[in-house]
Parts: structure tokens; C-alpha cells; sequence
DNA sequence: TCAAAAGTGTTTCCATTACACCCATGG
DNA sequence: CCATGGGTGTAATGGAAACACTTTTGA
């Protein structure tokens, strides 16, 4: 299939590594496992698998979203390419890191025992495998500029969300403490959210109101020339 | 070399494709070459080459820059990868993007003929071979979020510039007019430069100063905990 | 009734923007 | 002497940050 000239030049195994972000006790998380092969087996790793011949680089991602996580849809976006010549140390392997943003109300936790997976909270993250530490602060860094100009944050979300929970997961995306009128007062005042009546009692005895995006809202919100800024 | 585990997975032909801005009659200009090879030889292409096996990402990058530039320790960053399975007609091909900021007074006219180079207006730009027209995109995004938060903006000269000249140079990436004085201010204001006595009168009667990038009062300056911003 | 979280406005401050005239010099 | 580009300061504006009290309700 290659066409002649192709031919002369060397091939390299390419796989992907996910850093699969989830928001769990006011606290961000990403989704690790133990390596299940050699070298360096029953390591902390990053989700990952190689790419098939049939596949793009973002197909790729989504099958090993899917498989660890077995949601569609998932949000994801590629951070960058990792090609140092040693960076594998069982052989030259060049590797894509892309990022997710999960809903962890619905988290099959039964995927973590069949994967030996286990959500850890960033703050707390364990020494990686390879450069899997390096990928996974670059996701940081660009996610945390993704959500300050994109409407990204609500991907965390099964649809609806109350606003102390928003911030509690701005603040924990940021690692700093915001003060709550300001944020109320910014997220509010782009209107392109829709206050539900139903509230969440989970966390208080007044309740919070819940809050769903809205996507129509937002595209003309864009359409007056504005730009989500958090 | 390769792990066991690890032989069982494709491989693929791994490229890399090199965005060259450079700063030229008030405008900035990409370096394109008519591609030398099958299939579409002839063709509006980026410079590109293929990944060796001795070599990291970033090493093709830099051999592909020197190549055509001839110049050393130019500034360099990924783009992201690009491996749509038909991205490239004459076979598999996963490639990734790099940006680079070149010095034009430097620039050695001969290599022009030697790889039918040209520098190219980037508003003005071709229908390139593949996916390279959406790599100057998504180059061009991130320069101009770079160039707005870091001193990267210097590396298009050598050493020496005028402040007109580095505003126009700011205009050619933003595509914008913006105010002299304002512009002024705020570059100045951050006391990151030097002033040389000597004068540019090459482009003006009573001559425009020469400015110089200081790195160590860039370093007091962050230090200070301040940020730079343009 | 009280503890615990939800909700709500105003003022201050700083960075960005808008804006117009004088200066230096070679031809 | 004048045309051309270089150089300079101030006022207005708008967004970000600081800041404290009232409300609700289940236990």
C-alpha cells in the first residue's frame, strides 16, 4: 500500500496513553492501573494500547476510553506526541497522550476490579511508568487553559449539577480557592445555563439548585460575539 | 529490541512536519517547498521528513529545520500529532507537527533553489498536499497563544530589533492593528528590554532604537512573580 | 434552636483601551 | 522646509477581586 519511496524509511510501534480525569469527593482523579505485562508489570500506569492498522490516532483513544470506561461520547482531546528514543523502556515506542473528561456518577466499578484500575486523586498521584508523570501534567496544564475558555467543565457532569459543586470542581481543576459570588456571579451572568426547580439535598438541608448547560443558549451567546471565559 | 509483548502490534511510517514562520516585509511568511516526491510530487507541501530509528521526535524536527534553514538552536515546539488513517495518499503515515520561528536576515537564499523553497505570505497562503493547510491552522492558534504569554516573539529577530518593527511583527500574527502607544507601554512597562544606543534608519529618516532582549531581567521579572503578557 | 451549607450586591482596584500631537532627519 | 516615520501621556472604561450577612431546613 505504501508507495515506493515510503518503503526505505522505518516503521515504529504507536500507542496511546489516556489520562481519564473524574471528579469524586470535591477532589479531581484520574483512572490508573497496574501494568499488565512486562516490562515494569504491576506498575502505575496511564490507560493505554497500541494502534491498529485500522485505526486513527483518535480511534485509538476512544477504544481504550471505551474499554476502561464503557462510556460513548466521552470528551477527549490529544495533548501532544512523545517520541523520545528511550521513553519505553521495552522498546521504541512512540506514544499520543490524550486527555478524557468522565462522569463518574456513572462509573461501572466493576471495570476497576476486572483492570486492577483505581481512581487517584491528583494531589496524591504515584510515581508512572516511562513519562506517563510528564503526560500527565501537560494534560493538567492544558486542560486547565480548555476550561477557562471553553465550556469543557460540564463534560464532568451527568447533564445537571449544582453550582457549589461546579466550584468545588473549578477550584480542585485549579487547586485554589475562589470566592463563591465572584463565580456565581461570572458562570451565571454568561447565561447559558438553565436553573432547574428540582434541588440536590445530598450535601445540605437547604439543598442546591440544580443547573443544566445549555447548548442553544451557548451557541448564541457566541453568536453576540461573547467568549466563555471561567 | 522490542519487548515480546510489544511485537505482536503494528508498526507505522512516522513523519515529521515542520511549520518555519519567519518575519518579511511587515508580514510573516511560512517556508513551503513543491513536494519532490510521489504521489503528488510538485505539489504546495510543508518541509517534512521521515523519523529514523536513532532519532526522538524532536531530533527529526531539528534535522529538518537544519536542513532547510541551516540554522541551529532555532526555536521549536509540537503542534500534535496528526494520524487520520488517509491522511496521507501514498500510505500509512502518522505525522507530527512542529512549529518553528526562524530568523529571515540570516536566511541563506541558495538553499531556496537547492529544495524549491519559498516563503510564502501567510495570508496568502496555497492549498497544501494532505492535512498541512490544517497544520498552519492549528500552528498559527498556537503561536499566537504562545506569543502572548511567553517572550517567545524575540526569536524572529537576531538579537537586535526596533520596537515599529516588533509591532508590526506582533500585528502580522494577530492580523490586527493595534495602538503604537499602548503597544509601547506594555512592552516596555515590563522592563525585560535593553535600549541600544544605535539606531535602525533603515526604514525612517530619524531612525528607530534598537532594543534588545534581556533574559536575566526576564528571570528578576518572573522572580517578581509577575507574568509576561502581550 | 442551631449548625451547616446555599444564596445574594456593592465597592475597589487595576489593566486595557481610546485618543492627538511633537520630534528628528534626509532629501 | 517638508514629508515621513518615531516617539510620548492621560483620561475613560470595564472586568476582576475583595468583602459579610441572610436564608433555609433537618436533626
Amino acid at each position: 500500500m505504501n508507495a515506493d519511496y515510503y518503503l526505505e524509511n522505518p516503521t515504529f510501534l504507536v500507542a496511546v496513553d489516556c489520562i481519564i480525569f473524574g471528579f469524586k469527593d470535591k477532589e479531581l482523579h484520574i483512572l490508573l492501573t497496574r501494568r499488565p505485562m512486562e516490562p515494569l508489570k504491576g506498575e502505575w500506569s496511564l490507560m493505554g494500547g497500541f494502534v491498529e492498522d485500522n485505526e486513527s490516532l483518535n480511534e485509538a483513544a476512544e477504544k481504550v476510553l471505551f474499554r476502561y470506561t464503557q462510556q460513548k461520547g466521552v470528551y477527549m482531546e490529544q495533548v501532544k506526541a512523545y517520541g523520545e528514543i528511550n521513553r519505553d523502556i521495552g522498546g521504541r515506542v512512540i506514544s499520543v497522550a490524550f486527555y478524557a473528561l468522565v462522569r463518574l456518577e456513572e462509573f461501572d466499578t466493576s471495570l476497576a476490579a476486572k483492570y486492577d484500575a483505581r481512581w487517584v486523586n491528583i494531589r496524591e498521584l504515584p510515581p508512572l511508568v516511562f513519562d506517563h508523570n510528564q503526560m500527565v501534567n501537560d494534560a493538567l496544564t492544558l486542560l486547565r487553559y480548555k476550561v477557562s475558555m471553553q465550556p469543557i467543565i460540564f463534560h464532568f457532569f451527568d447533564k445537571k449539577f449544582t453550582l457549589p459543586a461546579l466550584q468545588d470542581l473549578y477550584e480542585a481543576i485549579y487547586q485554589m480557592p475562589i470566592d463563591k459570588r465572584n463565580f456565581r456571579k461570572k458562570i451565571v451572568s454568561m447565561n447559558i445555563l438553565d436553573k432547574q426547580e428540582e434541588k440536590d439535598k445530598s450535601s445540605s438541608k437547604r439543598g442546591a439548585y440544580y443547573y443544566v448547560f445549555n447548548k442553544k443558549k451557548y451557541e448564541a451567546f457566541l453568536r453576540e460575539g461573547k467568549r466563555f471565559s471561567l
